[in-house]
DNA sequence: GACATTCATGAACTATAGTTCATGTTTTAG
DNA sequence: CTAAAACATGAACTATAGTTCATGAATGTC
């Protein structure tokens, strides 16, 4: 276990050194994966010294974690961004949901690749797993909280479980979109999505 | 690059030990994902020296490349043991449809964990990513074909991306019952899936 | 039983990722 | 202007994963 000092930045310089090696640590994991990049070439891209990043880094896994946890409250962003018309009959629930599902992987698609990155360092690590648990949770909750306000005009009874359904599905259509090389447009592909949950979901069948 | 000649064995103790090799290597891979086994381990737990590890194999990633190679083997086998009941009246399509899930997660369900790890090689390596690539296509061949012989019965149109959107499901689904920490009954996920399934592929409506 | 082949071993070597720290520079505060 | 604090640097050190190979034992063949 390491003695020194980790230093939080109090001068300017200080902040865009620690920012850029943040910002090459996310493309270099990005790209490689975390096994597959070393710290000497992430103080490299971020065009400061191996001495500074173990300045305001306690380890390399110390950067991944806080990168993932930036990444996360990105998201919770996006997620928290999303306004639920409910009741405003100017818009239609089918509509509603493909916006729904549009958000969802949009949120899901910062960072695709750090995401991956995150899902595989989750597995092995339990603070790492932590965070990532949060992002889940944070999109369950919301699909949680959509299924529950509307929950008159759905078929389905068990909450739980279909939030947990749905937050996958849309975790993995991004996956497809993102990482598959069978050629598939993602307009084809919300679409169908749309069209099976909301027949999946709700009472009446409007075609 | 190595220069040595890898052995094929060919007695029973060669033989023997290139299995409690492959045998080791997939249980620590599995536990502890590739980037943090290394060969002394395997070699130690597969109850060999590490002279043998690499008489048998070019490296680490040779091994790897021989179990992933297994497993799709494996798990194309399973896929290959379902039969189609169709067009025999006895079983009704919900009823087979339901069956049919089961055995897609099945599939899936073999080493769960090193299915996770091949996800995340074939990222970023162009040799795994193209077993992990056969597995699926395999799988979603399956949905193909399934879907292919019973278009009338159907009101989905466009085969190839609904296939595709069935098989991911599959592969998540089963992620979610393996990995997930939500508790989650897994007869409760694969009853839901088949619900979402039928009422999305198929033109009738029974319930 | 003798010779060849296959197989097993682990100390030792190579390569490299990860990390530290002594030294020098820049900024800030008084 | 000067001292203190913050910051930057990279050669050098540590740790360890990956790999080789000289040696010897087990098995097969004649």
């Amino acid at each position: 276990m390491s003695n020194r000092n980790i230093r939080v930045p109090q001068q300017d310089r200080g902040k865009e050194s620690k920012n850029s090696i943040i910002e090459a640590g996310l493309r270099l994991f990005s790209e490689k994966g975390y096994y597959k990049t070393n710290s000497k070439e992430i103080a490299k891209r971020a065009g400061v010294s191996i001495g500074s990043f173990y300045m305001y880094f306690a380890d390399k896994k110390a950067l991944f974690r806080e990168i993932v946890e930036l990444y996360n409250q990105k998201i919770c962003d996006v997620l928290n961004d999303i306004e639920d018309p409910q009741n405003s009959s100017f818009v239609d629930e089918k509509t509603f949901l493909n916006y729904l599902i549009t958000k969802l992987i949009e949120a899901h698609a910062i960072y695709p690749q750090l995401h991956q990155e995150l899902t595989v360092m989750a597995a092995s690590d339990p603070d790492i797993a932590k965070v990532y648990n949060n992002t889940r949770v944070e999109a369950v909750n919301l699909a949680k909280r959509f299924l529950s306000s509307r929950i008159e005009k759905l078929r389905i009874r068990d909450i739980d479980t279909v939030s947990v359904l749905i937050q996958t599905t849309m975790e993995e259509i991004v996956h497809i979109i993102v990482f598959s090389d069978v050629i598939i447009s993602k307009e084809k592909l919300i679409n169908e999505t749309t069209d099976m949950l909301y027949r999946y979901l709700y009472k009446d069948k409007k075609l």
